[in-house]
DNA sequence: CGAGAGTCCTGAAGGC
DNA sequence: TGCCTTCAGGACTCTC
């Protein structure tokens, strides 16, 4: 499933391909997702120029304009969402049953949306802003100087819920999906069950370091995932083959060796390890 | 405002 | 083999 990492390579995969291309056709064969796909989405589209894609958070803003015209596709991959580049040469150029979206080029090639749960999104924001209420109220980018221990220490003031559903909250910071959650908690030892509020401001700064490493090292790695992402170029992402907690109850710490431990916060799974995490 | 539950969806996995 | 149930998850949305 995308996390950060991934919509961040997913991101860096497309941006040779499409950078000062014209979009010639928009093809939607399945509005639904998330939210509806727009009507006037491939009509905005086509005849449009890229001009940059930005991430903010998990979220793919694609600067889009056509002389005086200029608007964003803000899109989602959701959790089981994939964007891949496809060449007019390529085999199976034939849609998949879950293949939602093309966008194609003047030069021949194809990005393809491919999201069999749809909790993915694929919008249109007119105007020359990338302003949207999906994405105004997020929280500070992970791996920016803004986000701190400090940042974390004052967004917390006051907060009993638990420090990974704290964590996991666009509004604190963007990013931090179910399996990052878990592991930056392990690699900060702070039990994920503790009271945001009651985290001492040295181990914020810890967990904010730890939110910072797991992260970046999965984006060095060319993202991570678990059963069904797929890269830019087709290939199967890596495998979370490295996790220390995600995913593995009954399992010996990878640090002390006691065995790692699973609950459920907010209707999530957690894992963790009860002698490493405090 | 905060906390917690509900919601969308499909495919994998487990039970019988 | 096949059907039914449960679970997984991002993150918005609703209720209290």
């Amino acid at each position: 499933m995308p996390e950060l990492p991934e919509v961040e390579t997913t991101r860096l995969g497309l941006l040779p391909t499409v950078l000062g291309q014209r979009i010639a056709s928009v093809t939607v064969r399945d509005r639904r997702l998330r939210w509806p796909i727009p009507r006037n989405l491939a009509k905005q589209l086509t005849g449009k120029t890229v001009i940059d894609i930005a991430r903010r958070g998990k979220y793919l803003l694609w600067d889009c304009r056509l002389d005086d015209a200029r608007g964003y596709l803000l899109s989602h991959l959701g959790m089981s969402g994939s964007l891949r580049v496809i060449n007019a040469d390529d085999e199976n150029l034939l849609p998949q049953k879950h293949d939602h979206l093309d966008i194609g080029f003047d030069s021949g090639v194809t990005i393809r949306y491919t999201d069999p749960r749809r909790f993915g999104a694929m919008l249109w924001i007119a105007g020359p802003l990338p302003a949207h209420a999906l994405i105004d109220a997020l929280g500070p980018e992970p791996l920016s100087g803004e986000f701190g221990g400090a940042h974390l220490q004052a967004a917390a003031k006051g907060r009993s819920v638990s420090v990974k559903e704290f964590i996991m909250n666009s509004q604190v910071v963007v990013g931090v999906g179910n399996i990052y959650a878990s592991e930056s908690l392990f690699r900060a030892g702070i039990h994920p069950g503790r009271s945001a509020g009651k985290v001492s401001r040295p181990r914020f700064v810890r967990l904010a370091d730890a939110i910072k490493y797991t992260l970046q090292k999965a984006i060095d790695a060319g993202g991570s995932s678990l059963r069904n992402y797929v890269q830019t170029n087709g290939e199967l992402g890596y495998f979370q083959v490295n996790a220390c907690v995600y995913d593995r109850a009954g399992l010996p710490c990878r640090v002390c060796q006691t065995l790692i431990r699973t609950f459920r916060q907010g209707q999530r799974s957690t894992y963790f390890c009860p002698h490493c995490q405090k």
